[in-house]
DNA sequence: AGCACGCCGACT
DNA sequence: GTCGGCGTGCTC
């Protein structure tokens, strides 16, 4: 007999190892990389066969295979390639990473319907059983699910007794896929009663959990079922309250967004390629024809054409018969690339995004498998589609941290792009005009290309950049956010009728508030982050997203006297509004885009010209094209610098840089004054000089003094415990072992314990090891002996964002 | 994800 | 000593 080790696709991190199951007599093609249904846990669940071989016999009783969900198998090899190689650098489960490749976070949707077996007679049941009814209906109609039988049975305990019929063989249950639904949809939950602070103590009285739920539910609709697992609260007591019917279940529906209707003229005039373009694209032709791996860096100053050079080379794939596929760091964002391809590509391109509904991603992933549609865009999910046949993988802005996934599996675009690429035999292009120094470091040792190109299209010049020192502002008495320089620009501006951009990488209003009696700061009370004041009179954790009232005595010592400090986007939008009465200002962070559709909605109306100033977070900086942006400000240039961040520098330096790089791209000069409190910085010096090489030489000196990546590789332990002193301990003790297995050898070092930026979390204690390995692969092989990936109070971060 | 088991505090 | 809430382990 044949048996497939299969992995199931629940949403889950404990489900790690494949299970394995007999394949039927009839499904004897099954192998390797397709997709089936399997009875896991009496439920049909949505898996993927690793491997198959043929046994004597089994040692126990195996479960069989019970559908197939596909024509063809849906992992081709060269997934599973990819896929087991990055498990074993990010040092999780296959599971994990093949999770990744499949559409659908929860897996195929799966009904079940029971069928009565012919031979079962109802006869030996009395009248009036519940059995004899479920018998005697399914005999007429045929089949009925378990929704329908409930229906038909209202009093009786229809799932017990079903297991009970299905166990005796009188009827069996029937898989089918789920038809496919045309909307994507969320769990919540919303109250079936009153609720009252009064009933929540007494009636609930000794159930602290379902009083949490209520205490959630009270003054609102409903709240997502997501959020109250945020919260730390199981399943159990949201089972129970719902059999006490004071809550319900309902699902709510996602928008979608709106990029599959993305429509643009399609008549556009031929581009003339320059010099520079024409001799990279040549440069890269053979690497494209040769089908071979290869990888490149692209480094373009903003304004040089990029996406241009994307175009042609994705054009070179394709008549090749290869497909493409090209990431952006946020999709919505990103409107220009996705449009300029459509111009070029029309019809071949689908454009993956996390709005998408189940079935549309499905349909997405469908059409890129079998070749319907060749050039996928998207952000870094995109990655994750299963081409027969992937020829080039373009990444643009590859510096941007949200290529960095922030829940596990933690991995980076950049990595999975490169196994992939390696698997499938094709070109990698990274593209940036300010490239992460890891990246940029590699084409510096020869270990990947590196294109240049310095100059915008049409010789137009590069925005001028000037540093505005606040010291000095402050010195002559002016303590608004906004300086006499910036006002100034800002007004000639709009005189002129030319757009600005503002950039104050702080959302809310003011960015924390302080007791002056007694120092205290309001905190979050789930993870003891300071809370940001926002304008609707609430206290928001930029972190957890708890919600709070102001207090207007201070909780520590009782004074009144609780003053508010920083300056968020909210606050510069009040202090514009107030200073420049007749501009047209609209305001661009998480906050405003809250609601679907209104990123695009907002950058759109922008373009259109019906604002003159942009302000947001660094959001305004990523990639649109506006020509009649003639200027940008940036307003917390280096705040960023007083972080304790080895990329403190390097993130300074990439957001002026990028601000900056939005003005000018139309035919009159771009200006742009950049705020700080530190403007002889080299980051913010070379950032005004827009001189990246001149930063990356200083940079790569510090690093390389310091012993910080890209001359080594950064590994961040988060150990997590109920006590301070036992975390503290056993980060301790992983410490020592660490130092006695490595004994003296300098490239291997680990720095620590301490605790994490949020140092209790959802009453769990977090302290935090990192390592500096030179040799990756040695400090893998000790997290593997010390079974670090498979403790749950572990969390292995590989390449960490900050730390 | 969601069911069954078992721990632990509240209450007869 | 028993009952019920709720976290936790397990799923071929």
């Amino acid at each position: 007999m044949y048996i497939a080790d299969v992995y199931v696709n629940l949403p889950v991190k404990s489900i790690a190892q494949a299970y394995s199951y007999i394949i039927p007599e009839d499904k004897l093609f099954l192998d390797a990389g397709w997709r089936v249904v399997v009875p896991f846990h009496g439920r049909a669940t949505e898996g993927f066969i690793l491997n198959k071989y043929e046994v004597e016999s089994t040692d126990r009783p195996l479960k069989k295979i019970t559908d197939v969900l596909d024509d063809e198998a849906w992992f081709p090899a060269e997934i599973i390639k990819a896929a087991s190689k990055l498990a074993t650098f990010y040092l999780c489960s296959l599971a994990e990473i093949m999770r990744l490749f499949m559409p659908g976070k929860s897996g195929a949707k799966i009904s079940c319907v029971y069928e009565v077996n012919e031979e079962a007679d109802s006869g030996c049941y009395s009248d009036g059983t519940a059995e004899k009814k479920i018998l005697d209906f399914l005999h007429e109609y045929g089949n009925a699910s378990k929704n329908k039988l409930k229906k038909l049975l209202p009093d009786a305990p229809v799932e017990s007794v079903i297991e009970k019929m299905c166990r005796r063989d009188e009827i069996r249950r029937i898989y089918n896929v789920a038809k496919k639904s045309k909307e994507r949809f969320e769990k919540y939950i919303c109250p079936q009663i009153e609720i009252t602070d009064t009933l929540i103590q007494e009636k609930f009285k000794g159930k602290p959990a379902q009083q949490k739920i209520l205490r959630l539910l009270k003054d609102c609709d409903s709240v997502s079922l997501k959020y109250i697992k945020d919260q730390g609260i199981s399943s159990v007591p949201l089972k129970a309250l719902a059999e006490m019917n004071c809550i319900k279940y309902i699902e709510k529906r996602i928008l979608r967004d709106s990029y599959q209707d993305f429509e643009c003229e399609k008549n556009v005039k031929k581009i003339k390629l320059t010099d520079t373009q024409g001799k990279i694209i040549d440069s890269i032709r053979p690497h494209i024809d040769s089908k071979q791996y290869f990888m490149a860096l692209l480094h373009g100053v903003t304004g040089s054409g990029k996406t241009q050079v994307y175009v042609e080379l994705t054009k070179l794939a394709r008549m090749q018969g290869r497909q493409v596929i090209v990431l952006v760091p946020e999709i919505a964002l990103t409107g220009q690339i996705v449009k300029v391809f459509k111009q070029n590509f029309s019809e071949d391109i689908v454009v993956i995004h996390s709005q998408l509904s189940v079935s549309e991603r499905n349909d997405s992933f469908y059409r890129f498998r079998h070749g319907q549609a060749n050039i996928a865009i998207g952000a870094r999910s995109a990655l994750f589609l299963t081409p027969e046949n992937l020829g080039l993988i373009i990444i643009d802005e590859e510096q941007d941290p949200s290529y960095k996934q922030d829940e596990a599996p933690r991995y980076h675009a950049r990595v999975v792009a490169e196994m992939l690429a390696k698997a499938y035999n094709c070109t990698l292009i990274l593209g940036s005009a300010t490239p992460s120094l890891e990246s940029y470091y590699q084409t510096q040792l020869g270990k990947i290309e590196c294109f240049e190109m310095p100059e915008r299209v049409g010789n137009r010049p590069m925005p001028k950049v000037y540093p505005v020192d606040m010291r000095m502002e402050l010195k002559r008495g002016n303590r608004k956010i906004l300086s006499n320089d910036m006002m100034r620009l800002i007004r000639e501006t709009i005189q002129q009728g030319q757009q600005m951009i503002l950039m104050l990488n702080r959302r809310g209003f003011s960015t924390f508030i302080m007791c002056r009696e007694c120092g205290h700061v309001i905190k979050c009370p789930d993870c003891g982050l300071p809370m940001v004041y926002h304008k609707a009179n609430t206290l928001m954790c930029h972190h957890c997203d708890t919600h709070l009232h102001p207090p207007s005595i201070c909780p520590q010592c009782g004074s009144t006297y609780i003053r508010y400090f920083g300056s968020g986007t909210e606050k510069l939008e009040a202090e514009l509004k107030e200073l420049v009465p007749e501009a047209r200002v609209v305001r661009l962070d998480r906050d405003t885009t809250q609601r679907k559709f209104s990123q695009t909605e907002i950058l759109s109306a922008f373009s259109e010209g019906k604002y003159d100033i942009l302000l947001g977070t660094q959001m305004v900086a990523k990639g649109h094209d506006v020509p009649n942006v003639t200027a940008s400000g940036i307003l917390s240039a280096d705040a960023a610098l007083n972080l304790p961040d080895f990329r403190a520098a390097e993130r300074c330096f990439m957001l002026i840089a990028q601000t900056a790089g939005r003005s000018g791209r139309g035919e009159i000069p771009g200006k742009v004054l950049v705020q700080c409190y530190n403007p002889e910085h080299y980051a913010v010096q070379y950032a005004c000089e827009q001189n990246y090489h001149a930063f990356f030489e200083h940079e790569i000196e510090i690093r390389k003094a310091l012993y910080y990546p890209p001359f080594c590789r950064l590994i961040k332990l988060t150990f997590v415990g109920d006590t301070e002193d036992e975390t503290r301990k056993r980060a301790e003790s992983l410490k020592d072992k660490f130092v006695s297995y490595f004994s003296g050898r300098a490239e291997q070092q680990i720095i620590g314990p301490a605790p994490d930026t949020i140092p209790v979390f959802r009453g769990r204690y977090r302290y935090n090891l990192v390592i500096k390995a030179g040799k990756y692969l040695d400090t893998l092989q000790f997290m593997r002996e010390n079974n670090l990936h498979e403790d749950t109070n572990v969390l292995i971060d590989i390449d960490p964002i900050n730390i």
